[in-house]
DNA sequence: CAGGGCACGC
DNA sequence: GACGTACGTGCCCTGT
């Protein structure tokens, strides 16, 4: 059988437009309606396999209807240039489908759809229309459904006679009966005032069409109803004309001339390249084409490896498939120079002194991607490698961090370069991801190499002209061997410690749920979100504060607010916190405690926070409770990895302010930093106007609010959330804030206008962050791009700093030959083990460095504290 | 197995 | 009026 599927073009990419960030190509050209619009077409294409289509677009401005209604759609806000110019482009990727696509003079898109789906039930076919619109509902019927998107434009509602039916209780064919009865705010359409949507349909009911409600009038009841239906008569039937979809609109269009036709896969991803379509090129390639438009590559399978093999430079591609590459596997090694390329199996390698003599010579240039990722791997196994020139990832993270890919077959894909192929496409993913046969890996690992040795001094230009080689050379290269030399080392943990108190977690969780099931009066899953709330909102009929996706909000600031309405509510704030110390921190940290070294071995993300902070898995050691002191107990199982070592803990006071009051050069906060000042008090004395003595505690917790707002991108709303005041009380805050700060308000509105000039803001060593939606038209998506412009040179900047600071702090104690050991860094502290002997060196030599690392208008201050366990270092 | 809700850190 | 405090990761539950 025929199959048509009819999409209402303008009504999709209006929805695209709306429901996507507003994205553009490496020209500048806006493309986000043209995305929405291609995947809906590519999964339409994909999923109903039509034997017939075409998209239908609106043509001009007036059409028939307005002939009847002169202000037929008038008021409508003009569609934003923004959405306008991607018409063509939609039309051009249709064209490169060879998708049939029409407008017609004084006819709207609805009225070729009717056309053609009644044209096509005649001929006994089958119709499918997509649109956003509901008008389009009237087409509904036995031959045709329609397929209204919903939310966005990926999930859609699919509608036949019966779901018209169970919606609205009326046939397809009323819905301009109720159209001209309640009218259409959109597009103008009067209607009768006074009646909805939910007096249309019950009117429609007893009288199926407005003719027979209109000549029934006397006996509807309600004197008003009469009134207004009598009065309005004549609009009301004009609505349902206007309301009516043409079937019999004049066109030239055959239903012969939309049959699908087969179409060129070049031209389609010549364009999809054109457009940036990243993610959807690779899925055409991989549907269309597999890989046989791979440039070919040849290589050697290595039995023994030689010196002539081993040129500098050369691209080493080491493969850890794990996630976690502590002591883990390595399937193969891969070496590509200007002599050859070569695939080396990881038992030759291993085994042959002349790979490993090569591998450790600093003096033998190699590039990598993830050199973190081989340096720990090799490590493991008792290989040292070094002399690493290059990491890709890297550079890839630092010439854009939002980069939604940094494998090496993305950047090759970026770089318009058909090397490589994923990962996931080889291997396969979650489950299903194996180990293919000896001849595909050594091909797979080869063609990374290649990508590495292509790419480089591509990506290095990018740094270049972006200024940023010093950073990628000097600090988050040298910074990656650090981190990787943290990971390796690990910390030890106590297990005895942790199950210790995890036993008595266990019992206070026990008591919790007892308690908690008494006061429901019943038991339940408290780890249940949905559970929970049925729980309190229905069962114990507490008041609603706030509402999720998916039902009621049972998050802590809600509980807080509930505390005193019922006992069960601090039990439920107890039971959580204490079960995300078990869970995560007791079992969690248990799971992950090494077999062999008995420590832990975190993995630090260096390329992957928008803002150039670190991030830390599996576990993850930069979250490890310290507010309230039962969370803070966990602490007390990290320690020494060597009797009689200490733990020392070195962090930096105020890093972000400090920053701040340098970038903005604000003299106020300069010389407050300088008399090191407590800076929450001083930022009171300055919004409130009073002296020192006259602060009081609620003041100054007003000021660090507002300072918490300042490092992380205030927005009045957030600020009101966090002092329990009003939106518009927390906005004068601010202005006041900003008002005592003046200089830090001229930063504020500097950084902003650089922003949007340049489409980039970037930090004290010219990290960068792009912010594309500076410029957005939607409200929350352009305060969003603000706020992080603003935010983003501050706690950038203090990252670069910490970063930095590790790098000189390594430098420090080897330089003085020292054995205390780096173990980890929380974002503006760093954690050290240190034998007794060096404590008192430590304790003044970590800082120094650390106040020194980089010269700001103010001094940085560093806090140390030292103890036998983590705890204790406070 | 992905997405949502929640909670921990800075 | 806009419903969003920044940046992360991990656990549990739920629905496909």
């Amino acid at each position: 059988m025929k199959k048509l599927v009819l999409i209402d073009g303008n009504s999709i990419a209006y929805r695209a437009f709306y429901a996507l960030p507003l994205l553009h190509n490496e020209k500048g050209v806006y493309t986000n309606a043209v995305y929405g619009f291609t995947t809906m077409l590519l999964k339409v294409l994909e999923e109903e396999k039509p034997t017939h289509l075409l998209v239908a677009f609106d043509a001009g401005k007036t059409t028939f209807r307005h002939d009847t209604y002169e202000a037929y759609k008038s008021g409508r806000q003009k569609t934003p240039s923004e959405l306008s110019e991607q018409f063509p482009l939609i039309r051009e990727l249709l064209d490169v489908f060879q998708i049939a696509h029409t407008e017609v003079d004084h006819y709207e898109a609805d009225d070729i759809i009717g056309t053609l789906s009644k044209r096509a039930e005649e001929e006994g076919w089958q119709v499918h229309i997509y649109s956003g619109d509901k008008d389009l509902l009237q087409l509904v019927s036995e031959k045709t459904k329609v397929i209204l998107t919903k939310k966005g434009i990926t999930t859609v509602e699919t509608y036949d006679e019966q779901t018209v039916m169970d919606k609205y209780g009326i046939t397809p064919a009323q819905i301009p009966d109720m159209k001209g009865l309640m009218g259409d705010a959109s597009d103008n359409i009067p209607g009768v005032p006074g009646i909805g949507e939910k007096t249309a349909l019950k009117l429609l009911k007893e009288y199926p069409t407005v003719e027979e409600v209109l000549a029934s009038i006397d006996q509807i009841s309600g004197k008003k109803m009469k009134e207004r239906l009598k009065e309005h008569r004549e609009q009301a039937l004009m609505s349902k004309k206007l309301a009516i979809i043409s079937r019999e609109t004049p066109m030239d269009v055959t239903l012969d001339g939309l049959k699908r036709e087969p179409y060129d896969p070049k031209a389609v991803t010549d364009l999809l390249k054109e457009l940036d379509f990243r993610s959807l090129l690779k899925q055409f390639d991989e549907d269309e084409t597999g890989e046989e438009n791979l440039e070919e590559v040849t290589f050697e399978t290595v039995k023994e490896v030689t010196e002539e093999m081993l040129m500098s430079p050369s691209a080493l591609v080491v493969e850890v498939p794990d996630d976690n590459y502590h002591d883990s596997d390595i399937w193969g090694i891969a070496v590509v120079n200007h002599r050859g390329k070569y695939y080396i199996p990881t038992d030759v390698a291993l085994h042959s002194d002349v790979f490993k003599q090569w591998a450790s010579d600093e003096t033998k240039e190699k590039y990598i991607f993830d050199a973190k990722r081989a340096v720990v791997a090799l490590g493991w196994k008792g290989v040292s490698l070094k002399g690493v020139t290059h990491d890709m990832l890297i550079a890839s993270y630092l010439i854009d961090p939002s980069a939604s890919s940094h494998s090496a077959a993305d950047i090759a894909l970026r770089k318009n370069k058909k090397i490589v192929q994923t990962d996931e496409f080889i291997y396969g993913k979650g489950a299903k991801r194996v180990r293919p046969s000896e001849e595909v890996l050594g091909e797979h690992l080869v063609r990374k190499g290649v990508a590495l040795f292509t790419l480089k001094d591509s990506l290095e230009e990018e740094l270049q002209k972006n200024q940023q080689d010093k950073l990628f050379q000097k600090l988050e290269m040298p910074l990656s061997l650090i981190l990787g030399k943290m990971e390796i080392t690990g910390i030890r943990v106590d297990p005895a410690q942790l199950n210790k108190m995890g036993e008595e977690l266990q019992k206070t969780l026990s008591d919790l749920e007892e308690e908690i099931y008494e006061l429901a009066g019943t038991t339940f899953n408290i780890n249940s979100p949905k559970q929970l709330g049925s729980i309190l909102f229905e069962k114990l009929n507490l008041p609603v504060i706030k509402k999720t996706k998916t039902g009621y909000s049972t998050s802590a600031d809600v509980l807080e607010k509930l505390s005193d309405r019922h006992e069960i509510i601090p039990k439920l704030l107890h039971y959580r916190q204490v079960m995300k110390l078990q869970s995560t921190y007791i079992e969690g940290l248990l799971k992950v405690i090494h077999p062999k070294t008995k420590k832990i071995h975190t993995m630090f993300n260096q390329a992957i926070t928008q803002t150039g902070r670190l991030s830390s898995t599996e576990p993850n050691l930069q979250n490890i409770p310290i507010r309230l002191e039962e969370g803070r107990k966990i602490r007390q199982a990290f320690t020494p990895s060597e009797p009689d070592w200490y733990i020392l803990a070195a962090d930096y006071s105020q890093i972000e302010l400090r920053v701040l009051a340098h970038i903005a050069e604000d003299d106020k906060l300069i010389q407050a930093f300088q008399d090191n000042m407590d800076i929450h008090t001083k930022t009171a004395m300055d919004v409130f106007g009073v002296e020192k003595e006259e602060v009081t505690s609620n003041m100054r917790r007003s000021a660090k609010a507002v300072n918490f707002g300042i490092i992380y991108g205030i927005s009045d709303y957030g600020l009101s959330q966090s002092l329990g005041i009003t939106r518009k009380e927390a906005e004068q805050f601010i202005n006041k804030y900003l008002d005592s700060y003046p200089k830090v308000k001229e930063y504020m509105d500097t950084i902003k206008e650089e922003a949007r000039q340049k489409g980039y803001v970037t930090t004290l060593l010219h990290r960068r962050r792009y912010l594309p939606e500076i410029t957005s038209k939607n409200f929350n998506r352009r305060s969003f791009a603000e706020r992080t412009a603003m935010n983003t040179p501050i706690q950038g900047t203090a990252a670069d700093i910490i970063k930095q600071a590790m790098v000189d702090v390594n430098d420090a104690l080897i330089e003085k030959n020292l054995k205390s050991r780096l173990l980890l860094q929380v974002h503006d502290e760093l954690i050290f083990e240190v034998p007794e002997e060096e404590l008192e060196e430590m304790i003044t030599l970590v800082p120094s460095v650390m106040e020194k690392t980089i010269q700001l208008k103010v001094p940085l201050q560093v806090d140390v504290a030292y103890g036998k366990t983590w705890y204790d270092a406070k």
